[in-house]
RNA sequence: CGGGGUGUGGCGCAGUCCGGUAGCGCACCUGCUUUGGGAGCAGGGAGUCGGAGGUUCAAAUCCUCUCACCCCGACCA
């Protein structure tokens, strides 16, 4: 019952990974390096957080637009730390109908210049700002290493570009969306998230500040889930984005960017998923309950799908379900199979129930089962998909807590790093030099510096300020920060 | 780019060392029996053995080159 092809978490991760997105045909490769094709079980859930988070996109104030494809190459030099992230993972069109271009045009790793080269035109005057952009787009970077969904050549994300008068409402802003991904996470994703600042190192390149959400995945590793990144002026300089305050002086504008990716659905598989196949959050499921009726006589068919009608009334209006009426599989192979998908509930209807009136319910992440009466039905799927749904959240908040570690020497810090897989909250100077020097030695990097008390945001889990020393050089450090292994 | 591995019906694999009629399981098609945890029997269809050269009477198998994918490292959401 264990062995459908999956290998199992425990004997190798990354092929465990890779079998449940092969097997619930999420995603497959494409016969270009590096690039996804998102298959239909894949895009479905794709969809499903595209509609959520749009919606608290939208909420705060933001409208979409799209911006083109194709960038001039100088737009991408005019940052010098953004044009040295991002010239070596770019793709380059040469050509154009058969000619040469005058100037090659780069294909999208990000959007900022761009976007910001059209604002410099429709900005003037304080009073049209704040610009509260945001887009749905493909991005192509030329990654070394691929894993479908994790990262790839090309893939979907969102992207919010926003301009302000003033370097608070920049700050505000960043924030405001870093905040708007913690509760996607948590609210749709089921995932618990460490949100806080990365270090110089980890920035995004061109940034004054990047912050991050951080989630643990089943194997200790950290994947960053989503970023804001406070710009500063640092592109409306370049890029000349201006306006003219109260006192008719020319300002340059100040800005944020921020995103999240398709990468999402990798970390939702990682996150949840078991050795039986997919583990799909209630919120984010497209389908929620999958109904498979049972039955061997055609007497006994006609009895199940009369009864089926009834049990659509409960269901209709109150949850999205599809019936698995296909007489080509039996019963257990149905099972077996919408397990693999990850569809949350499973309702089934068979002869049984047809003469006691009910129905058995089955929640795909604790395969627990319910005998329900018809007329509660309704009410019972749902409690049930509620349920599932916070089980889930408390699971994996459960399983950071329990791989979560603190170190205080470095002997102890590079045990706890190689021996045991999670996060280790260890003291840091802050100095880039002992940054670097740990991750050569262990593979770990800073995940993220917690907010302070009057950041106005929190850092849930983080251990409070306090005295101590940087595990490397012994200098004084005011707070531990999270380290990690990280995709 | 470096190290390791794999390419053989749709999928998973054996066969390669030691050259000699391409095989197994699943899936697929037909029929009958089945249906509350991946059903059984009988019959059937399907493969230029990743690609290109070479050696040989003869190549999935030996030699040379090449391509793709996976795993581990250097780059990254």
């Amino acid at each position: 019952m264990s062995d459908y092809g999956i290998t199992s978490r425990e004997k190798d991760f990354s092929q465990w990974y890779l079998d449940i997105v092969q097997r619930a045909e999420l995603g497959d490769h494409s016969p270009v390096r590096g690039c996804m094709v998102i298959r239909p079980n894949g895009y479905a859930i794709w969809e499903k957080m595209q509609a959520a988070l749009d919606g608290m996109i939208k909420a705060t104030g933001h409208r979409n637009a799209y911006f083109p494809l194709f960038i001039p190459e100088s737009f991408l030099k005019k940052e010098a730390e953004h044009v040295e992230g991002f010239a070596p993972e770019c793709a380059v069109v040469t050509h154009g109908g058969g000619r040469l271009l005058e100037e090659p045009l780069m294909i999208r790793p990000t959007s900022e210049t761009i976007i910001y080269h059209m604002y410099a035109k429709w900005i003037q005057s304080y009073r049209d700002l704040p610009v509260l952009i945001n887009q749905w787009a493909n991005v192509v970077r030329w990654e070394m290493r691929t894993r479908l969904f994790l990262r790839t050549t090309e893939f979907l994300w969102q992207e919010g570009h926003t301009a302000h008068a003033t370097p608070e409402e920049g700050e505000e802003e960043t924030r405001r969306m870093l905040d708007v991904y913690r509760r996607f996470a948590e609210e749709y994703m089921a995932l618990p998230v460490l949100m806080g600042k990365k270090t110089a190192a980890e920035k995004f390149a061109g940034a004054l500040r990047t912050y991050s959400i951080e989630a643990m995945m089943q194997d200790g590793k950290a994947l960053q889930a989503g970023t804001s990144h406070n710009l500063g002026q640092n592109f409306s300089r370049p890029f000349e984005v201006r306006f003219q305050d109260e006192s008719q002086q020319w300002q340059y504008c100040w800005q944020t960017s921020w995103g999240v990716s398709t990468r999402l659905i990798g970390a939702l598989i990682m996150a949840h998923s078991d050795d039986q196949g997919l583990v799909l959050p209630p919120r984010l499921a497209p389908i929620e309950v999958v109904v498979v009726p049972i039955w061997s006589s055609d007497e006994q068919q006609q009895a199940v799908r009369a009864y089926l009608e009834e049990v659509r009334g409960q269901l209709d209006g109150r949850v999205s379900y599809h019936i698995d009426d296909r007489d080509q599989f039996k019963p257990g192979w149905k099972f077996a199979e919408w397990e693999l998908k990850g569809i949350p509930l499973r309702l089934e209807v068979g002869p049984r129930d047809v003469a006691k009136r009910g129905a058995v319910l089955v929640r795909r992440d604790t395969r627990e089962k319910q005998m329900l009466s018809l007329e509660d039905v309704g009410t019972a799927v749902r409690e049930a998909l509620d349920h599932m749904q916070r089980d889930l959240f408390d699971r994996a908040l459960a399983f950071r807590r329990e791989h979560t570690y603190m170190a205080d020497v470095y002997d102890d810090f590079q045990t706890t790093i190689s021996e045991k897989p999670g996060f280790t909250w260890a003291h840091w100077c802050g100095g880039a030099d002992c940054e670097t020097r740990v991750a050569q030695e262990t593979k770990a990097t800073i995940r993220t510096v917690p907010f302070e008390p009057e950041d106005g945001l929190e850092t849930q889990d983080a251990p409070p300020p306090e005295q101590g020393r940087c595990i490397v050089c012994g200098q004084p450090s005011l707070r531990r920060v999270l380290w990690g292994k990280a995709y």
